[in-house]
DNA sequence: CGCGCCTTTGAAGGAGCTCAATTTAGGTGG
DNA sequence: CCACCTAAATTGAGCTCCTTCAAAGGCGCG
């Protein structure tokens, strides 16, 4: 131990900055200039890995912070007292979690690992203390919070008005749109998640899932091999979305 | 009409201030301090009377102000390309509408009037600038979005995960709550909007809302006439919730 | 390489939908 | 003030889509 090699900067020990981060189109230091940016770094204090699986946070505990993912991905789900639960959102880089936690200043969901992952903790306290001196950040910060709210009513009308095939079309619709602005294949992508929960997430079993999945894989709209999705005509994906019931 | 009689101070022109609102403790200026109320009251330029079926704002409109719920009540609604909507939320007195429109400022859904109601326009540009000065006031914003969030999730478990008198006894409860909340009978209360709407917000057929209700009277758990609701048995209602599938 | 978890597929059953008829309430005009 | 008229609500019967229950196959991880 004593004779531990001076590294002098090892890559991992890099300070992350969101300033050269590249998710940072996507993320809180959208519209930030340059010494904003800086600014909103010096907020950042610590980053988390959370191995696959793992909780980032539960239902119950108190809410600090938001949480910004570096890489990986999440679910959240809400579980109710008699044993149900709902996934009610997969989370992707980039994109802010935890917001639940500011009404009731306690989380409200569970945010769990699907895969390993690190995000950026941003202490909630000093984020509105910097919102209020940088108007840039506050607005990003509304907008994200916005959208959650946006994203929320989707995923209603998918659940209130939607058969099944179209609840998962729109879902791998979404998620290639996803992972398009993330510079990866609109067409060719890999599910973190099992049926069993993207099922739950659709307000569907999971049979049901591989159902449907295998109807578009003989339909020539996809090609499936177990969570190795393949796209293979988006739009007739989108013309199943549109022709509304029956 | 020259003859009209001088009446110094009509009870209708009365300002109507945020610190004589009897909703503040459920709005936009709870937490803050009587100097800081005068502050959001001075924000609160405008007030809009909207009259039964009328909208308040439609999806696509430009997005300028949040909504302040002074009198009456509101659905909110969002519409498919092929013409299937669904109905996202009810609002009644107290609470804010308009918050899915930050996201990309235009709003994303319709705000339509259940019966005659007014509402008071908060700017949202004035509302980020004075919360940038008024930390109370910041965070209390925070909290209502957040608490927008958290709903929009107890919704997505009732549509993904409950059968459809689990739903129907989830709305009544929370009807129930909220009444209560504004000083109103947990027990007794008139529905504003129609059993089509109910439905769409919970994801089912009118008809179905309509057996459920019929079959809530003939158990004994409430007495429906029409839109007049009596809870007879809120326990009942409740353990209606806890039992899970089947 | 074996075990467990995930996925796929089949067959039967049921919850909620569709279609349809009737009743009721509330608003309007004579 | 009452009759009318339309919109909303109730109720029934048959059907459909999704679920449930069950079994087998496949992938990945230790």
């Amino acid at each position: 131990m004593h004779t531990k090699p001076v590294i002098p900067l090892s890559v991992t020990e890099v300070k992350i900055a969101c300033s050269q981060c590249n998710l940072r189109e996507l993320c809180l230091p959208f519209g930030l200039d340059p010494n904003e940016i800086d600014r909103l770094d010096e907020l950042v204090g610590s980053r988390r890995k959370i191995k696959r699986h793992q909780h980032l946070y539960r239902s119950g505990d108190p809410f600090e912070a938001i949480y910004a993912i570096r890489t990986g991905s999440f679910k959240t789900d809400v579980i109710l007292e008699d044993g149900r639960d709902q996934v009610t959102g997969f989370q992707m880089t980039g994109e802010v979690m935890g917001l639940d936690g500011i009404s009731i200043e306690h989380h409200t969901c569970n945010a769990i690992a699907l895969e390993d992952s690190e995000v950026c903790v941003i202490p909630f306290g000093r984020l509105e203390e910097l919102s209020r001196e940088v108007e840039s950040l506050q607005h990003q910060f509304h907008k994200i919070m916005s959208r959650e709210i946006v994203r929320d009513h989707g995923v209603m009308m998918l659940l209130g008005s939607m058969r099944a095939e179209e609840r998962l079309a729109a879902f791998l619709l979404n998620m290639s749109q996803r992972f398009t602005a993330r510079g990866f294949s609109p067409s060719e992508f890999h599910l973190r998640m099992t049926r069993d929960e993207i099922g739950s997430y659709l307000g569907l079993k999971l049979e049901t899932v591989s159902r449907a999945f295998s109807r578009f894989q003989d339909e020539g709209f996809v090609s499936v091999q177990q969570k190795h999705i393949r796209i293979l005509d988006i739009a007739g994906l989108k013309a199943l979305l549109n022709h509304g019931p029956t």
